[in-house]
DNA sequence: TGTCAGGTTTCGG
DNA sequence: CCGAAACCTGAC
């Protein structure tokens, strides 16, 4: 079985131990769906690309959109360098994390771009995934440039700084987002006025973290998700509601300690690297409650 | 109908 | 500083 649109993945690049599902579908990012002509397929995007990616083994076959075979976009993006068996076998020191590995091997830490990312976990807080992927679709059909894609037709990019700060509150609100609207607003005024994506790289994660936290709709939870989901953070689990459920039963940690409590015993516990480590504990522990 | 979901802001002590 | 309450929305 073939389509037309394999050929169009030009581009092959060696990624091996890859549990796509989990990374691309999971919670880290809400910009990737599966496309029906093949269960390996995604279509996600990043600021300005649409991407389509095709797992096949130990390989990624790629193309982006409109701008073709964008290589430095997809090896940062895809984290390309980053030795996740050294990481799996660091954290597999610890031996609720090593059962987490056994189920879910292969979660990558995705590096999104700045401002996608930061828009996009605000619109998750105190909401669901399903609920956080439908707004951040309706966002990119109303606000977002669109780009053609061969055999897939129109796709939406996420909506830029620039659009969402011109956008009504009024009509951010028509993709769901509720209470969060005015958040959406807001930033992206500051994200565009302050350019912070141009020079997010290069602070260190003390300023970082100072910096998000003056964002409207960005609490610690949220700028966490920010410095490890497009930043470079590796120390650092995001602490929400499950996180505190996984510390507790597992490790007896109280769930009424501050987030610099938390912060700091994750620095601790994980050797520097917290943020895959709470990668999959979090998926296994929500599937295993699942079922 | 009430509760809850991978939080943040606002407000009262 | 610190603990509560309110907050859009849709699914049990």
């Amino acid at each position: 079985m073939s389509h037309p649109i394999f050929k169009e993945l030009k581009n092959k690049l060696y990624y091996p131990n890859f549990n796509h599902k989990v990374t691309l579908l999971g919670g880290q990012s809400f910009s990737w769906d599966i496309v029906n002509i093949d269960e390996n397929m995604y279509l996600g995007w990043t600021d300005k690309y649409v991407v389509v990616i095709r797992v096949v083994g130990d390989y990624i076959y790629w193309q982006t959109y409109p701008s073709l075979n964008s290589e430095s976009v997809i090896s940062r993006y895809f984290r390309v360098g980053v030795d996740s068996v050294h990481i799996e076998n660091i954290i597999g020191e610890d031996e609720h994390v090593k059962l987490a590995i056994t189920k879910f091997s292969g979660i990558k830490i995705l590096k999104q771009p700045l401002n996608l990312t930061i828009l996009s976990f605000i619109i998750s807080a105190n909401n669901n995934i399903k609920a956080i992927r439908r707004s951040v679709r309706i966002l990119s059909n109303m606000f977002g440039d669109v780009v053609d894609v061969p055999y897939l037709g129109s796709v939406s990019l996420f909506p830029t700084v620039e659009a969402l700060a011109k956008a009504s509150i009024d009509d951010i609100r028509k993709a769901k987002v509720g209470f969060r609207a005015k958040y959406l607003k807001e930033t992206s005024e500051i994200l565009l006025r302050s350019g912070l994506s141009e020079r997010f790289d290069v602070m260190n994660q003390e300023e970082q973290l100072k910096t998000l936290l003056q964002l409207p709709g960005v609490g610690n939870k949220i700028a966490d998700c920010v410095m490890v989901f497009a930043g470079d953070a590796m120390d650092i689990t995001p602490m929400d509601v499950w996180g505190k459920r996984i510390l507790k039963d597992l490790y007896g940690i109280p769930d009424t300690w501050k987030y610099e409590q938390y912060r700091e015993w994750i620095r601790k516990q994980w050797g520097g690297y917290g943020a895959y480590a709470g990668q999959y504990l979090f998926e296994w522990y929500r599937n295993k409650n699942r079922s």
